[in-house]
DNA sequence: CCTCATAGTGAGGTAACCTCATTAACAGAT
DNA sequence: ATCTGTTAATGAGGTTACCTCACTATGAGG
């Protein structure tokens, strides 16, 4: 993927950016753990909620097309998707135009949970990122774009095919 | 854990705070993937990387505080150690001072593999956040610190005891 | 209509966790 | 001195969220 040749220990070790690597996964280990226990009484996984989440915004989904939305392989998504009929939250419903394709339907039950669990999550947001002032609300979204971006690039460039 | 209750779906939406969340999770999501690229020359799951780390920060760790430090049971430390003594990195050596206790040890290639990985993540890191001017460095710390405070806060808030 | 590709799923596997029970050893009260 | 209760690690066995591979049914182009 990448060198693993590495400068040796002692070199970056002044500079701050594994510090700020840190940092990011200590702030996200701490959302997921929010959103986690957020869907707890859904009885729902953040797996489930995932997927339960990317069915409902368009409000059907190929099975194939979930999982490829989740990024997982399709096996995978039969199962997440057995889960969520299980608790009556979609149901599968055949493709008219192409008999051997599934489509995933979120049902009125899955509509409003889904709803519920937006605004869950959305109210623990709140709570947590509200106090930042316009400024650093701001300042965080632009630098945040800027690594994903600069991740992506880095990516594409390690990956050129 | 927290109220479910929720001020009902078309609410908060026009709110960046979510999104804002999303992008913590999506520049976290691209870091865990590169950290586990980083490891797989070494053949290291993430997992036994971070164990690795936490045995090599102090020389020695006993099993059960270092299941303390990673934040799982005791039975499944056993199982890391396991692995990583299968390939040399540590040794289990018993507590004199108690013998219920065993130790666990960094080898000699235990200690080169850390340096060797955080040297690798060091550089990765660098690619991603070297080219961030020093005060938005110094933004995204500030910022990041005040998030997982913030966090920290209300969930002893939630939990008091 | 024959061949090749594609959509979903059954079968079976793995990794990283878990709980519960067990064994050995420690630590304080009787 | 031993008895009681606690703690450290681990064996046994379970769960979850993935995976690959093989299969079936269907579609689509030569």
């Amino acid at each position: 993927m990448y060198s693993a040749r590495g400068l040796g220990p002692g070199r970056g070790d002044q500079s701050g950016e594994p510090a700020l690597a840190d940092l990011v996964l200590a702030v996200s280990r701490r959302l997921r753990r929010r959103w986690a226990d957020g869907l707890a009484p859904w009885g729902l996984s953040p797996h489930q909620g995932r997927a339960l989440r990317a069915v409902s915004h368009g409000d059907r989904l190929r099975l194939g097309d979930l999982a490829a939305e989740l990024r997982i392989a399709p096996r995978s998504a039969t199962e997440v998707v057995d889960a969520l009929a299980e608790l009556g939250l979609v149901v599968r419903v055949p493709d008219p135009s192409d008999r051997r394709a599934t489509y995933v339907e979120v049902t009125e039950a899955g509509r409003r949970t889904d709803a519920e669990i937006i605004a869950t999550r959305n109210a623990d947001a709140e709570t947590l990122f509200a106090h930042l002032s316009d400024a650093d609300r701001t300042a965080l979204e632009r630098i945040l774009h800027d690594l994903i971006d600069r991740a992506d690039l880095v990516d594409a460039a390690d990956t050129p095919r």
